[in-house]
DNA sequence: ATAGGGTTAG
């Protein structure tokens, strides 16, 4: 017998068997979790949470405590002719029961003493096999026990065989353990669908998830349950199922509600967003800071200024007591409504002793084109004692490149690694290439992304072939077309650009041929405009708003006079996918167009007007 | 298992 550990170093520390933690954790309630208490007439196979080697076959009395043949109902004397065999968790049990087996017929034992093991702490093997990285060996071990014992598995087994599921991410293991557990009753356990839900959730099994759904309803009068519903079905974008439950959900809390508004947010569903937070504070429980955070997230997404302003007085009304998270929502609210000096006002008001408060500041300055201004807060935050991060990075490139520049840009890259000893991620290199390629420095740009020690991915290209088409290079276009995995409208556009400033039509045309045998759309443009605390959405020539011919009688008005004018439409940039017929129809019924005449309808004269685009808008 | 929810990023 080759054992590491020598069954008499197990027996003498009484902590192996049951002073450890393991096995003190799991308890005497253990025993007897499998339904079978020892009646002197079997052979025992004794469990022990602990490492250790597959144990010798030997004599209990030296293996095994007083206190734990008390609670096994052991014998105090083990007769001497019965074997047993010690079995440490993390340890092949299978050899265990050969070895078992063998020992038995070997003694002849077989038929006086049927092989029907006690496992006392079988779920106490299947944990600490869990717990050591081995979650496969837990669901191997669990169907060796039901082969070769008669062990019952309680609720408690099944939690940890899920927990098993979910670290080695088996989705078969998982649906074969949802059927046992179909047949055993055991779906009226809450702990084990929770569990069995949350694993459908994070391997993306949607279905499989709704279908405990209902189960789970009943007990939504507890909204401990309806919201992990809420945050699963929200985790995957299943916005509609979601707010089902929600809506039927007896008992709602803040956290209900604040778990709808931040998935709807995260999945930019922003209008949802912000029409849950005004119902929730119609509800009468009064918003938290979990509830602003999100909210404003919102806001800013959808460049809803009124809104986003109604919530910042809102926030003040409360007194609520501000965190880098609240101050870092409401600057970046500010700076993506387009107030940049408001962002910065506040910024100056505020507690900026968080890295995420300055990144989220920087971040604003970069968009707004305002890179020396970036910079200059950067050196402050350095002043100040603070560590920037590699977010505070990705801002400060984003600023070089959107102001062009580029020496600072590569000072920063440098220093990021040397100085701040931050690895650059794919986002770094991505607005390094950007800085530089914006900068024309394309042989440069082509460079780095060849010798960066990330895989370029498709904004990296993208970022390149937006620069070859403006400055041209046709050859550099080639080479990153054919590294770019075409998935957006936008690669397709692009290329046949080049192909086009490059005189070379029969080429343009094929690509956009290939684009239309893809299948692929060009996606689709929309834009909003805020008017009070409501959101008004548009998209091409659309028809849809009940305010449509007020609409339309004003950009009526307006194309004319801007033709009265002067103003000649640029048909040839209307996207070639759509026909002769459409274009100018097209190019009148912009989204943007839309969202302008609507708000010159419902506002006074010498309102400002904002309009917010989720793509470019066009020349 | 008495849990569960939040910001900024090429």
């Amino acid at each position: 017998m080759t054992s590491s550990v020598h069954p008499h170093e197990v027996v003498d520390g009484e902590r192996h068997l049951l002073g450890h933690d393991e096995v003190e954790e799991v308890g005497i309630d253990e025993v007897g979790g499998d339904g079978i208490k020892w009646d002197g007439s079997h052979v025992a196979v004794l469990a022990v949470a602990e490492g250790g080697d597959v144990g010798s076959v030997g004599h209990v009395n030296g293996a095994m405590s007083t206190s734990m043949k008390k609670h096994l109902a052991l014998p105090m004397e083990w007769p001497p002719h019965v074997p047993f065999i010690a079995v440490y968790a993390g340890h092949d049990l299978v050899i265990a029961f050969e070895k078992l087996i063998c020992t038995m017929s070997y003694t002849n034992c077989l038929r006086r003493y049927p092989v029907r093991a006690i496992f006392p702490y079988t779920n106490a093997i299947l944990r600490a096999s869990l717990e050591k990285g081995s979650p496969e060996k837990s669901l191997t071990d669990y169907n060796s026990m039901l082969r070769f014992t008669a062990f019952c598995p309680d609720y408690r087994t099944y939690v940890l065989l899920l927990k098993a599921c979910a670290k080695c991410s088996n989705i078969y293991a998982i649906m074969e353990i949802h059927s046992q557990l179909v047949k055993l009753g055991l779906l009226s356990n809450q702990r084990i669908v929770t569990h069995l839900f949350k694993l459908y959730i994070d391997h993306g099994r949607v279905m499989e998830a709704c279908k405990l759904f209902w189960l789970m309803l009943e007990w939504s009068a507890e909204p401990f349950y309806g919201n992990l519903m809420l945050m699963g079905f929200l985790k995957c974008g299943q916005i509609d199922k979601a707010y089902q439950i929600f809506k039927r959900m007896p008992v709602k809390d803040l956290v209900s509600w604040n778990s709808m508004i931040a998935g709807t947010a995260r999945n930019s569903c922003l209008k949802d967003a912000m029409n849950i937070f005004s119902k929730l504070v119609n509800s009468g429980l009064v918003p938290d800071g979990f509830s602003f955070s999100s909210v404003l997230s919102a806001c800013a997404q959808a460049g809803a200024r009124c809104y986003g302003m109604w919530v910042h007085q809102l926030m003040a009304e409360l007194g609520l007591e501000m965190n880098h998270i609240l101050s870092s929502s409401l600057v970046d609210m500010y700076a993506k409504c387009g107030r940049i000096d408001v962002a910065i006002g506040i910024f100056k008001t505020i507690k900026r002793n968080h890295v995420s408060v300055w990144n989220t500041m920087i971040g604003g300055l970069a968009a707004h084109g305002l890179g020396s201004d970036a910079v200059m807060f950067f050196r402050e935050m350095e002043s100040e004692g603070l560590v920037p991060d590699g977010v505070t990075f990705v801002a400060l490139l984003t600023a070089c490149s959107h102001s062009g520049m580029v020496e600072e840009a590569r000072q920063y890259f440098e220093a990021m690694t040397t100085k701040y000893s931050i690895t650059p991620r794919i986002e770094h290199y991505g607005a390094m290439v950007d800085t530089l390629s914006r900068a024309g420095l394309l042989d440069e740009a082509y460079d780095l992304v060849k010798t960066m020690n990330v895989k370029p991915d498709a904004v990296i290209w993208r970022a390149l072939l937006s620069a070859c088409c403006r400055y041209r290079q046709t050859k550099l276009g080639e080479i990153t077309v054919k590294e770019i995995a075409f998935q957006g409208s936008g690669d397709y556009t692009l290329l046949s650009n080049i192909y086009s400033s490059a005189n070379r039509w029969e080429d343009s045309e094929e690509v956009w041929k290939e684009r239309k045998k893809k299948g692929i759309r060009k996606s689709k443009g929309l834009s909003w405009v805020e008017l009070g605390r409501s959101t008004h959405e548009f998209k091409a020539g659309d028809r849809s708003h009940p305010d449509t011919d007020g609409i339309y009688k004003v950009l009526h008005r307006l194309s004319n006079k801007a033709k009265s004018e002067g103003y000649i439409p640029l048909t040839e940039l209307v996207s070639k996918d759509v026909s002769e017929e459409e274009r100018e129809e097209n190019l009148t019924v912009h989204s943007e167009k839309l969202a302008v005449a609507y708000s010159i309808l419902k506002t006074m004269p010498r309102t400002e007007i904002m309009v917010s685009k989720n793509l470019q808008t066009c020349q």
